[in-house]
DNA sequence: GTTCTAGAAC
DNA sequence: GTTCTAGAAC
C-alpha cells in the first residue's frame, strides 16, 4: 500500500482541498491584486498585507507553490536565504530609514502560500486589533528568518512548536514587546505603544 | 485570514 | 449601560 501522503495533505484533510476562492487561498489573490502587489524577480513576489499590523508590513512569497513553513525541506535552503536577502534589501531603502524591522514567519500560519513576514517593529495599525496579533508577531510564534535558516542548515530541517506550543503562545496575556509593561486589554497596549516611539 | 456579534467583563 | 473578547462562519 502507499505510504502517507505530504504533509499538505495531512493538513487539508485526506478528503479536500481548499477550494481556491477559501479564505486561505487569498494571498495567490493578493499577488495579482495591482493595490497590493510590489515587485517581483525570477523566484518570489513581493506584496503588501492587505491588513497591515504596522506601519510597514510586506510578505515576501515563493513564485514556487509551497503550501506553508510545515512543507518546507532543505531543498528549499536556496530560496529560503534569497527571500531574506529580498527583504533586507527592501527594508533599507530610503522610505523604510526611520523604522526597524523583523523578518520572519509565523510558526502556525493561517494562509497558503509560504510568506515571510517583513515588518516594522511600531506595530502600530488600525488592523492590529486582537491578542492573536499581537502575540503572533511578539513572541517565539514569530520564526525570525536567520533562526529558521540556521535550523535548516543545522538540523536538515525546520524545528516547529507543536501544536499545543502555539496554542499557548497564542493565549499568552499581553505584554508590550518593548518593556516590561503588561496592559490588561487591547485599547490600553494600543494607546501604550505609542509612547515608545514618541520622541 | 476577517467579520460579526453574544455574552463576559467592567 | 458600555466595552471588549472570543468563537462561529456550511
Amino acid at each position: 500500500m502507499s505510504k502517507r501522503k505530504s504533509s499538505d495533505s495531512l493538513e487539508n484533510g485526506p478528503k479536500k482541498n481548499k477550494p481556491n476562492g477559501h479564505w486561505s487561498m487569498g494571498l495567490l489573490a493578493a499577488i495579482d491584486d495591482p493595490k497590493l502587489f510590489i515587485e517581483s524577480d525570477d523566484l518570489i513576489h513581493i506584496i503588501r498585507d492587505k491588513y497591515p499590523k504596522a506601519k510597514f508590513h510586506y510578505l515576501v512569497l515563493p513564485k514556487e507553490d509551497i503550501t506553508s513553513i510545515k512543507s518546507v525541506t532543505s531543498t528549499h535552503l536556496s530560496l529560503l536565504k534569497h527571500m531574506e536577502q529580498v527583504a533586507l534589501e527592501l527594508i533599507s531603502r530610503d522610505k523604510h530609514k526611520e523604522s526597524t524591522f523583523k523578518i520572519g514567519y509565523h510558526a502556525e500560519p493561517s494562509m497558503s502560500r509560504l510568506h515571510l513576514h517583513v515588518i516594522s517593529d511600531d506595530m502600530n495599525s488600525e488592523s492590529l486589533k486582537t491578542k492573536k496579533h499581537w502575540n503572533s508577531f511578539t513572541n517565539d510564534f514569530f520564526l525570525k528568518s536567520e533562526d529558521v535558516i540556521k535550523d535548516l542548515e543545522k538540523n536538515g530541517k525546520i524545528i516547529l512548536p507543536p501544536r499545543e506550543v502555539c496554542k499557548k503562545l497564542m493565549e499568552t496575556p499581553l505584554k508590550c514587546h518593548k518593556c516590561d509593561v503588561k496592559p490588561k486589554n487591547m485599547p490600553e497596549l494600543k494607546k501604550h505603544i505609542v509612547t515608545h516611539f514618541n520622541r
